[in-house]
DNA sequence: TCTCGTGCGTGATGGAAATCACGCAATGCT
DNA sequence: AGCATTGCGTGATTTCCATCACGCACGAGA
């Protein structure tokens, strides 16, 4: 178990291509010059970032499409720089000497990637590694720095990227740390993906693009459990679930579960 | 249990002072105008933060000094403000519905708290209580952006803190969620502290300032086992314990214990 | 078409720790 | 002094879940 992980965590690392690599392997996604000011436009930044700090961010960051399972960062190594992420999803992960991971959080496009080292000038805090193929951008340390030293609206919102990091990661202790069972984390997690599913004849329809295994990784149990309680909820007719479509059908009967 | 925890932690509050109520009850702490300064020399920040970024900071802070057991920011609340720790220890937490808590840190002098809220402007995260008499400086929240945008430094020292507090953040996670038993999550616990001890006769000395339902707030386990555990270790002759006064006497099994 | 790898479904079993339920010492309050 | 409160020490029981050990389905590649 803890071999096959690191089987799908570390051998595409021998696919990850050099930031300066750029573009040479598009895996079906688009590839955009300037996909820097355009993720930051449509996600959270518009509202703290002005046109001139988007130009000049722009101009050091470049863009780099990577296959599903890349590792991008790993943690412990000394940061060369950060990664924004223009498209895709990736994972962020902590893992001990046993091959235990565990994983922090599912990162969505607009994210700063490996900024704590950056900023801290410490090692890398996380491994990330890519869940679809996924566009990133690759900005080295010394222009990061010297960008958010020059624009102070930049660093106001790098203080707004840390903040939300670290609020996902008190979510996460929260989760982890003040529930009794592991049924009752497993439905919050459900009632956190609900936020983002979309409402279909009465029940709740997301796209579940995790396994089993990554899912337990996410609330820190076995693969088996999981699998026996979503099975358990399928059977109690809370959950449907036809390939990765999962559809949440007793909303209420989950919200009791996450303790109501 | 959960009843007598809310009793400590809330009955306090209403000695709360305002923050404008300045230095009322001294507590046996030393009155000084300028601590937020002092206290930002004296500890990580005085690489970062220039002379007139100081200067400007002790004009909109307010030093108050509060009494053991005080409240002095409760999570889902608005923020006032932020608090710097200038002197004492205090507890950072979060509690459940049912009164289950879990201490994410003990902050030491020179940390912001209530950061996060402030500079994404959301609620409070978490419950900040003083574990001794403890002097605060309180800086509103208008006063406080203000700062941070006219003074840069101050803002990468802000993003500084921020990295800081998603660092001890996942250093928790990985604690909590990468461990197999108490034991091991404890015998980190003890190991993390040792590194602020001091070497006595073959042994490493710490002060125990927490009793032991804190200690296993903080690792997420019951009383009961973390007293069980710590008399283990005891019977085992790798700790000691007198009073207050923790002694580390066999580090080597702690660190195996630990997961070496 | 036949493996092989990967992910899911399930049973049996053991063990670690939560829970419950005490007693006992130290401290503070009136 | 007497009483309440708080923190520590311990036993008995129980519950939940990790662990081990399978079988089975499905897609990919030879």
């Amino acid at each position: 178990m803890a071999t096959s992980h690191f089987a799908t965590a570390v051998a595409p690392a021998r696919f990850q291509p050099l930031p300066h690599m750029q573009a040479i392997t598009p895996y079906g996604l688009p590839v955009e010059d300037n996909c820097v000011s355009s993720v930051l436009r449509e996600h959270h930044a518009s509202a703290t970032l002005s046109q001139p700090t988007l130009e000049s961010l722009d101009r050091i960051a470049h863009a780099t499409t990577y296959p599903a399972g890349s590792v991008v960062l790993v943690e412990g190594q000394t940061p060369r720089g950060v990664f924004l992420l223009c498209h895709g999803r990736v994972k962020l992960m902590s893992t001990n000497r046993d091959g235990k991971t565990f994983i922090m959080k599912i990162a969505q496009p607009g994210e700063i990637l490996g900024l704590h080292a950056v900023v801290t000038g410490g090692t890398q805090e996380l491994t990330v590694e890519t869940l679809q193929p996924s566009q990133l951008a690759f900005i080295s340390r010394a222009d990061f720095l010297l960008f958010i030293k020059q624009h102070g609206d930049a660093c106001l919102h790098v203080a707004q990227q840390l903040s939300s990091d670290c609020h996902s990661a008190y979510e996460v202790i929260r989760s982890i740390g003040l529930s009794q069972s592991v049924k009752e984390k497993l439905a919050r997690l459900l009632l956190h993906w609900s936020e983002a599913g979309h409402m279909s004849q009465g029940a709740i329809r997301l796209t579940l693009a995790l396994t089993h295994e990554e899912v337990a990784q996410l609330i820190g149990a076995t693969r088996e459990t999981v699998t026996r309680i979503l099975g358990e909820l399928k059977r109690q007719r809370v959950l449907e679930l036809k390939g990765a479509t999962l559809l949440i059908r007793n909303m209420a009967a989950l919200e009791r579960l996450a303790q109501g």
